[in-house]
RNA sequence: GGAGAAAUGGCAGAGUGGUCGAAUGCGGCGGUCUUGAAAACCGUUGACCUUCACGGGUCCGGGGGUUCGAAUCCCUCUUUCUCCGCCA
């Protein structure tokens, strides 16, 4: 949620912002404003009237001390119309604060000075390639022609068992799984990020804290009865860790990571993309979440990028980064740098990871501040990034790893899986 | 699942209808003293909304109610603790 300071002090600024991620009701920032300078009336009014209420209770107070019944009552009846004036004027202002945030709730978040204009996918900017391609003197298979040969992964069985998008990961293939996470859990704790379990179901609160809820909440398995939620990512329960959180400013940045399983209802999703392990309801991920002075946010952004960078390095996997334009950043996000990997056997990037700078949209909603060395409280910036999400790694680990006879474990794998090929 | 008790400032813990945003202690911050530190002493120490400012308003787990007036009474939800039952 943007601030209201903000689409008051820059709001041509933001109007611009806004359209730059193709969102097309500007009238709105206006309408905010509006809303806004009501409430204010209402509340002067409200909180005059308010005052002579307390005025007049302790004179009725002291008036039943000193003895003096008569006029106790005398000055209670006089509070009869004020109190009827509080009461009006308190809905209306309460009136016009909601229909205020209903409004503010819609706008997303500005982006970063960086971020390019462009309707979708097509128009992200590739700003970094880097690994080989690998070649192959025989004919390479897609990873779901791998898993069935080696019986590593049941996808048939998740069928049955759930429903498409459930895999069920058997043998070699549920430990090259669970050797990534812990790959991925040590790399981050030597970034020197806390290892987290959290809850994989939220409440309402949550899901509005981090901006699944009001209205993306579509995208997630939901339980009515209990009014609950499966998360999306770890990134939910994580970041709502630090909600209506005040710190100080040396406990600053605090860096969390968790592993989870992510519950996606993908709806919507169709065709060749759904393929294998290319995209699931169900799938592992490790999570890194920063919170961060404002001041550091960007660079932050640039080290977890980094951060990212460096595993799949590590993997030996080809990847390429991209800066994603206005049309393609999610609604909370200023800025976003997408990873994919190539998979050689379908011959298609896959997006790996997603590394975000929030600046206080997400920490706005949630109250999530800081008290600086002066005193002054003020919002503090999130950010989040896969490192990584498992699914379309392994599917690429067994593409491009992989020989006439089977599929070879990378070498910082090796201690972690103790096999070395498939 | 059943029965009971509780929820107050960073923490501990008073407060059962009136100047209570809240005693007191600890902790934090500033100062006096000291070569320095400790101890002692003095002062200070929550958030939010509103106002150029003075000031005003709101907040004692959440929500609602009674009352001229609620931390205090009533309803409801949530959470915690104790006992019983069940159980990985």
């Amino acid at each position: 949620m943007l601030t209201l300071a903000l689409l008051r002090e820059k709001t041509e600024d933001v109007k611009k912002g806004l359209a730059v991620k193709n969102f097309n009701q500007p009238e709105l920032v206006d309408e905010i404003i509006k809303l806004d300078d009501d409430r204010k009336a209402l509340q002067r009014d409200r909180d005059e009237a308010q005052m002579q209420m307390n005025k007049a209770s302790k004179e009725i107070g002291a008036a039943f001390k000193s003895g003096d019944k008569a006029k106790a009552e005398e000055l209670k009846a006089e509070t009869a119309k004020l109190k009827e004036d509080i009461k009006a004027l308190s809905e209306k202002h309460d009136a016009a604060l909601e229909a205020m945030n209903k409004k503010l709730i819609l706008l997303p978040n500005m982006p970063h000075s960086s971020v390019k204009p462009g309707k979708s996918e097509e128009d992200n900017e590739n700003i970094h390639q880097e690994g080989e391609i690998p070649e192959f003197s025989f004919k390479a298979l897609p990873h779901w022609e791998i898993t069935e040969r080696h019986d590593i992964i049941d996808f048939e069985l998740g069928n049955k068992i759930t429903g498409a998008g459930f895999p069920v990961y058997k043998g070699k293939g549920a430990k090259l799984q669970r050797a990534l996470i812990s790959f991925f859990l040590d790399r981050a704790t030597e970034a020197g990020y806390l290892e987290i379990q959290p809850p994989l179901v939220i409440n309402e609160d949550s899901g509005y804290g981090t901006g699944q809820l009001p209205d993306k909440d579509g995208q997630m398995y939901a339980i009515p009865e209990d009014k609950l939620f499966l998360i999306p990512t770890a990134e939910v329960p994580v970041t709502n860790i630090y909600r209506n959180v005040m710190l100080k400013e040396d406990e600053l940045p605090k860096k969390n990571t968790a592993y989870s399983a992510c519950f996606r209802r993908e709806a919507g999703s169709y065709g060749k993309d759904v393929r294998g392990l290319n995209r699931l309801h169900q799938f592992d991920k490790v999570e890194i979440v920063q919170i961060v002075h404002p001041e550091k946010s960007y660079e932050v952004l640039e080290e977890m990028r980094e951060h990212v960078a460096g595993l799949l390095r590590e993997l030996k996997l080809p990847f390429r980064i991209l800066r994603l334009c206005g049309g393609d950043t999610s609604f909370t996000a200023a800025l976003t740098y997408d990873f994919e990997v190539f998979s050689a056997a379908q011959k298609r990037w896959l997006e790996v990871s997603s590394v975000s700078n929030f600046e206080s949209f997400q920490a706005n909603r949630m109250k999530l501040r800081f008290k600086d060395k002066e005193g002054n409280t003020s919002l503090l910036h999130t950010l989040n990034g896969s490192a990584l999400a498992l699914p379309r790694i392994l599917a690429s680990l067994l593409e491009n790893y992989q020989t006439e006879s089977g599929v070879i474990i990378p070498e910082v794998l090796i201690p972690y899986t103790r096999f070395d090929e498939i």
